[in-house]
DNA sequence: CTATATACGGAACAAGGTTCCGTTTAGCAA
DNA sequence: TTGCTAAACGGAACCTTGTTCCGTATATAG
């Protein structure tokens, strides 16, 4: 591949993930490729269709968000890991705005996405999660997909109020996860 | 109002009703325009906007279900009643694609529909859910709410199946609310 | 019957996705 | 270094969709 197209492309990427997180993926291809200082030709020739990109946009920060795993699980202590971990998974969903939209959209397109989401996130958060769960610092009667989907659904819902009410709420969540923190309250139902 | 104009609106809603139902919410106006069999104009000047005419069909709708609960209630005993209206339910959800979609679209237009739903269609299925229940017709341990949201879902996914899935499902649940129908089967978790 | 407020149709406009094609250029070979 | 050419580029043009505008037609009160 040609070092212009790999600049393409990249320019592209990053220009649309900026996008995204600011006015959520219905901005429009051309200030998409105007921002990324190319023509639409050029984006088009790189993704076939709109919706592709946003896939490649997505995946891409999934990988990045799953990568950043055994990185922060190597430098910090098994719950602290865990905790870093899920910020970081925090912003990622946080930026996602029509997200959830795009997926049911029922585009083929987006249909690779949810395998992804099984490959790389979910085992390298289950990673983290059994950490701390072997140091005994997290709770036994949660469920690391449980957390996961909380985390998303904590993110997706506030996103308009003060920016960091989900990142605070997060924190929140994540306190509760503390082994025997809340042990008297544990009976739920 | 002029004869002609309320002509026009309901040929509009009419023909939004018939669209919707085959091509999804998301059939153009243009389209709906020429099956009512009118201009662009006619239908931009009875609904200020897409959305308008859209959530005036599910009004529409939602109210005629609505209505049809006392009359089937007046002819039927109270179980076959409550099973009638609730093919009659489903009939109405299932035509439906891209509700979901457009409510969680944020809208103004469609900001009216919840509470509606609350208000027409929640009461009338829980007048006959009651009175089944109070025939002794109905197990115990299941809330009216939850039906009405277990037959929409299961109207909502299986909409590309062949078209009778949803019903012949729905029929099927039914069966289950019969009291004591599978009384060793009611400990679920 | 006539006057006129009301309604109608559809061309025109705006905005977004996608395609097309003439121009430019990276990278290899001589 | 210089030429060559496949690859890449930009952006005008096109298509579809929602919306607006306005000249024409008509229902209906008096």
């Amino acid at each position: 591949m040609r070092a212009d197209a790999q600049r393409s492309i990249d320019a592209l990427l990053q220009a649309a993930m900026a996008l995204f997180a600011t006015s959520g993926v219905d901005a429009p291809v051309r200030e998409i490729a105007d921002r990324a200082g190319v023509g639409v030709g050029t984006l088009y020739r790189r993704f076939a269709t709109r919706a592709d990109l946003i896939a490649a946009v997505f995946r891409r920060e999934m990988d990045a968000c799953a990568d950043a795993a055994p990185v922060i699980a190597a430098e910090y202590p098994p719950f602290e890991a865990l905790a870093m971990w899920l910020q970081r998974y925090a912003a990622f969903v946080g930026t996602k705005r029509g997200l959830a939209k795009a997926l049911h959209s029922g585009d083929p397109a987006f249909e690779a996405l949810p395998a992804r989401f099984e490959q790389r996130l979910r085992p390298a958060f289950r990673t983290l999660f059994e950490a701390a769960t072997a140091a005994g610092e997290v709770r036994a009667d949660i469920d690391a997909d449980e957390i996961l989907g909380a985390v998303a659904s904590l993110c997706m819902s506030a996103h308009d109020d003060r920016p960091d009410h989900a990142r605070r709420m997060v924190a929140v969540l994540v306190d509760g996860l503390r082994y025997g923190a809340n042990e008297s309250a544990n009976a739920r139902s």
